[in-house]
Parts: structure tokens; C-alpha cells; sequence
DNA sequence: CATGAATGAGGTTTCATTCAT
DNA sequence: TATGAATGAAACCTCATTCAT
């Protein structure tokens, strides 16, 4: 995919037919389709646009290339783990701190695994389409929303550092990422689930204490 | 009319005059400096070759294809990644837990860090190349160097588990790459190296604890 | 980086639009000028395009490879032999052997003759293509449709065995073909012509009393 | 193969010694082996040498070029051929004509049944290196010897026209390659040297008797 | 709006041939 | 003479993208 023009990612027209929703929501679903089904190597926009139903003229019409086909489908991806983040975070705010990361890690192991095989699957495409900035983007996200949970956890005194969080966040996704590309085993994953609790919570409990000795 | 054949993963002349060794070297130098500098999707095996100084087809001549090339950079990197770890816990046993993951926290991060531009950029191209497979072998490397050296230290009554293990060097190499792929300024780096320490040690602890305790 | 795929010889795309149907027909015309002016070295698939008009692409997207392009040109032609020793044979039925070898075998060679030139050309493609099956197919449709046309020959008491048959086919063809490549001249042709009619009939009736006596 | 200057068939140089004579040799079956393992688009100058054990530089100091060593490869096999059948006429002098034709006949299909996976090998190539060119040689040979070979045969009063000892040869030749390239089994190449002769024989009678009557 | 035929730059790979050692 | 590393033209084929219908 070369890129010589600043290339638009945005879709190019914003659907307000009701058919137009709809076709924009089936290459949307054929994308991941073909992603899962042929590889990313094999995913063209005309492979698409076959399992889509429609025409590669009629994609070009919602998506200005190919690079922002993927963007959308990378995008969408992490809205959903973003969202369920904050979601738990929402839902975990007054809780003890310890029950707090339980849930928050919970529930992003949960997204995660729900479509690991798209987790994994975009990964590989992440790096035609500017994957880390959206990463970036997303994990800001998360991690505001984190911030201000814990905000109002009733056993923490001293409120952690920005950066704590991002390690927080970091160990949750990254480690998340290199157990997933290990290729882990529902077992695995069922310990991941636990372990990473563990490893965030005496991560932020000895933070804490460290940033409170100094 | 080319003909079906496996592809070959395996360099495919093992050069035996003086000059040929360092066609070889120059080549694979020249593939991470396009990497580093065009980019992996201006990544050719003519602009690689142009690189090098030399045609197209002695590039062929030792590489069976672009895999192959690909394949033979991450195999490297990844191999210096696995020996600095391997050093550090050679040089590291007998010592107490704590300072023997600071000693191989540390190796890795360093080691990442002084090419840090490889290790993001090798990223990208893991995905071509079956980079979880070497991943894979890599961790296991690593994995079961820390192992054998934490069955060395002193303080160590309950050997942690084998997933243990892999959750450390899970978080070890998930959490830098999250770091390095946000974009890491040097003072983070810094940061990171300290933090990652203090989130494996306490893991750790936490882990053999939880473990003592069933 | 390519992948590897079991090489199909059918044409790729069914032609929907007008346009397209004459694009396919300008493809394989120009295949046939290529192969005739050129020689069968220099058809290269860009070439081909260059005679017919259209860009490479175009040509991919009817001829999924080099192969199909020649092997349809092969086909192409054989059939169209096929045919004529067909048609010789329908309209044959009935007549005494002597006549009826004398038709076909006519018919054979006019057809031949009328596209000598494409003919010897094809011959130097066919190694490329699995020439020797597609002969062998085409070789079964003329020998069935001459067996059922003696069948209905009146003088024929004893019906020649299938060997024979291909005795007569193969002598046929291969006469031919070894005539056509010593460079044969119109005059020769037409020697020809006679030749294998007298040597076919007499062939046939010796093979015929040679089977009556045992 | 591109063929821009006006290429030398002949071979580089004329062996003296005895080393470049083994050589040679070496390298000319080293072609047959390859052609008959790999297949005719297998064949390239590189691994003919390392078949024969030597270095492709020393190919080139023998064969100029890759033409020039297919070209020996199917003039020796020709030239077998050849004085296969001269052998077959020159003891069939004095015989009468139907015996003699039977004696060449299956001297001829002898000859190229032995190495008959050499034979339909050759085929492929001989389109390279002007094989109709070899094969008017070898064909003028033969059918020398024969027509001076009949005109020994007592039973002979009117000797065959040029044109019709040529029709023998090409039936010859041409029915045996067609029954080759159809895939023949061993049996149906017994029934061919039998009818072979059957086919002969009485085209040659026939076209004498034709030509008595005129 | 939808279609899908057409485009063509550019990527990977091969292999006959040369020439310094 | 023999070697084999190096050459590079040229072949095949893909696929994002456009635009006439």
C-alpha cells in the first residue's frame, strides 16, 4: 500500500440513507470476514467487496481507500475494548481499590478474548494503517477513565502517578498481547485472567508505597 | 512459468570465499537500514539489493526470498535479545530474587533500547514472517534461562510455577513494546526500566505468596 | 511475497459485458499474431497485451495465467480440427470405405494446411501446456467419430479393430506434422494429401485381411 | 532463452586431452539426467554442471552456450537414430522389399523405444535449438539409405518415386511419435511395430502399383 | 448511485552468462 | 584451466484505484 498523497482516512460520505448504513455495515462485516477467512495478505478491496456483495466501485463510494477500511475496522475494534473499560470503570467506581482493578482487567481480558481471533488478526494490520496512534489514542482513553476511578476508591490515599497508570495499562494490554501471540490455550487464558490481576494490583500496592516513602 | 515449490526459509548458500561473507553481511545490514529508513512497505528486494551495492540476484543467491531475509533480521535481533537475557542470568545466579530481576529487567531493556528503532520497526514486519513462531522460541529462551537462575537464588524456598515464568517475561516484553509503540520519550524509558522492575518483583512475591498460601 | 496455489488452467472471468467479450477475442487473436511474428519465445504476457490493446492487467483478468492463455490457444485450435474430421465423418456415412478415408483424411489436411502456419507455431507451445493430453483428447473425439462413421460403411464386413483406428489417426496426424516441419512445400502438400489417402485405405484393408485370415 | 547474436552451436573447442574429454562427456549426460529428472523448464546451465560435478565456468569453456548444449544433446540423439536405421538397411541389401521394410521398421522403433523417455524429453526441446532443421538432416540420411538399399531388393522392378520414400519415412517417424506422445503402453508399442510395418508395406505397394498403372 | 472492466506501476524472482581469482 | 560469485535484463503477476456506462 504505498502512500505518496496525505492520505484521507475518514470514510468519505457520512450515511444518511438507511440502504447506505447498511452497505457501509456489510463491507464494514466483510472486511473482518475476509481478514479472518484469507489472511491479511489476501485481503484486497476487491476480495472484499466480492463478500460484502457490492461492487469495489461501490466501496470506493464509503471508503476513499484502502487504508481507511482498515482504520475503520482497527478503530471500531478499540472503541469496543475502550468502551468496556470505561464501562467497568463506571460500574467499579467507590469499590475498594483491589476489586477495582479485578473488574477494570476483567473486563478488558473479557473484550479481548470475545474476538481474539480479530484481536490477534489486527494486530497484522495495525502497521499498514498507523496502528500505535490509534493505540495511543485508545489507551488514553482508558486510562483517564482508570484515573478517575480510582479517584474514588475509599482505601487510597495516595493517588498514583500518571505514569503508574500507564503501566498499569501497559502490563494489562501488553502482556495480554504476548500471552495471545503465544498462542494461549483457554487454560492459559483463564490464568492470564487471574494472574494479571494479581500483577496489577502488588504493582500498584508497592507503587504507591514507594511513591509514599519517598 | 514459475513452478510450486515450499518455501524455503533457509539461506541457501553458505558462502565459502572471503568476499561472499560479506556480500551476506552487507546485505543484511542493508535490510534494516531500508527498514529503518523507507519503511517496511518500501521494503524491496531491489531497494535492499540497491542498498547493499549489489544486483538483485546475489541478493537471491543467498537468500532464497524476501521471506527469508525478513526472517534471517528478526531471527538476529531476536537472538541478541535472548543472549542478553541469557548473560544476565548467568551472571546473576546465586544472587537474592529482587536483584536478580532488576539484573535481567534491566539486560532486556537495555538491549531493547539500544535499538529501540529496530525493535519497532521489527515489529511490522514480525507479521510477514511468522514472527509469533520465533516469538515463541525466543520467550521460551529466555524463559527458561530466568527459571534456571531463580532455582539458583538464594532466598527462593517455592519455586514459582512455570506459568509464573512466563507471565513475568510476558509483562517484560508486552509492557515495553506497549511503551515503545506509545511513543516512549527517554525520560519514560527511564521510567520504565525502574517500574518494571518493581511490577515483577512484586508479582513475584505476590505469586510465590498466593501459591504458599493453598 | 507470493503464495503458493494449484496453477488453474480455466479462463478466470465469464465476460458479462459486450466489451469484454471483444477484449477476450483481441487477447487471444493477439496471442496468435505474438506466436506467429514473433515466435514462441519472445510471447511474453505483456507483449500479448501491447498486440491485443490492453494493458497486462486486462489480460490477467481473463487468463489467470501464462498457461491458460496458451493452453486456450491450443485448444482453440484443435477443436477446430477436431471438427472438420467431425463433420467429414457425418457427412460420410454411408459411402464405401475407399471414399470415406478419402474424405476425412481430405478434410484433415485441408484444415491443417488451411492454418499451416499456426499449426506448426503450436506445435513448440504445447510442451508448455500439457499439449500431449489435449492431443490425446481431441485425437479420441476423431477416432470415435471415424469408427461410428465406418460402422455405417457398406463394404465393411469385418470392423476394423480400435487399434486400427488409431493406427490411421496417428498415421494421420503424425505424417502430417512430420511433413509440415520438413518445410513442405505447396506442391508437397498436395502429394501429400493424395499419399495418405492411398496409404491409409491401403493400410486399412491390409489390416483388415490380415484380421479375416487368423 | 534469447537468442540476439548469431549463435554458435558448435562446440567451444575441439577436446584434445583426455580430461576435457571426459568433460564433455560428463556434461553432455549430465543434460540427459537433468531433462529426465527435472523436466525440460528445470533445465538450466547451473544445475547441468553441478549434475556433471563441475562448475558452470567450465561448462561455457565447452558448450559457448546453452543452445549449443541442447543442440548436442538431440544431434547425438538423432544421429543414433540415424545409424540405427543405416545399420537395418545396410544388411537388409538383397532381401525382397516387404522383408527389408520390416527389418528397418523395427530396427527404427527398436532404436527409439529403448531410450524412449529420452526420445519424448528431446521433443520438448528441440523447439529450442531448431530441431526441424536436425530432424530434415537426420530424416535425409535415412531415407537415403533406404531408397539405396531398395533399389538392392530383387522383387523391386519399378524403384519408388523420392516423394514416396519420404512418406515412408515420415509415417515412420510421425505415426511413432504420435503413439509415443499419446502415452503409450508397452503392449500398444509391440502392436505398433507390428502394424507399423503392415502400414508400410502396403502403402509401398500400393504406391507402386499406382504408379505402374500410369 | 452502482457497476466492473480497465489500468499500469511496481514487486518478486530466475537464469544465461561473464570474469576476477 | 577451473571456479563460482556476481550480474541485470526481463519475465510473470498483483491489486489499489478510476471512470465510462
Amino acid at each position: 500500500m504505498p502512500q505518496n498523497a496525505p492520505p484521507a482516512l475518514e470514510p468519505r460520505k457520512t450515511p444518511v440513507q438507511a440502504r447506505s448504513t447498511a452497505t457501509v455495515e456489510a463491507i464494514y462485516e466483510a472486511t473482518i470476514q475476509v481478514l479472518l477467512g484469507d489472511g491479511a495478505d489476501r485481503l484486497t478491496t476487491t476480495r472484499v467487496a466480492e463478500r460484502a456483495g457490492v461492487s469495489v466501485g461501490t466501496l470506493y463510494q464509503y471508503y476513499p481507500n484502502k487504508q481507511s477500511l482498515l482504520f475503520a475496522v482497527l478503530e471500531g475494534h478499540m472503541n469496543k475494548l475502550s468502551e468496556a473499560v470505561e464501562f467497568a470503570c463506571e460500574h467499579a467506581r467507590g469499590k475498594p481499590l483491589a476489586e477495582m482493578v479485578k473488574d477494570v482487567i476483567e473486563a478488558f481480558v473479557d473484550a479481548k478474548m470475545e474476538r481474539a481471533d480479530i484481536s490477534t488478526a489486527l494486530y497484522r494490520i495495525a502497521a499498514d494503517v498507523d496502528g500505535p496512534a490509534l493505540a495511543r489514542r485508545a489507551a488514553q482513553r482508558s486510562q483517564n477513565a482508570l484515573e478517575a476511578a480510582i479517584r474514588t476508591a475509599p482505601d487510597v490515599t495516595l493517588r498514583p502517578e500518571k505514569f503508574t497508570i500507564q503501566m498499569v495499562f501497559s502490563a494489562m494490554a501488553g502482556t495480554t498481547r504476548s500471552v495471545l501471540e503465544a498462542g494461549a490455550s483457554p487454560a492459559m487464558v483463564r490464568n492470564l485472567r487471574g494472574h494479571l490481576v494479581l500483577l496489577c494490583q502488588s504493582y500498584l500496592a508497592a507503587a504507591t508505597q514507594t511513591r509514599a516513602r519517598r
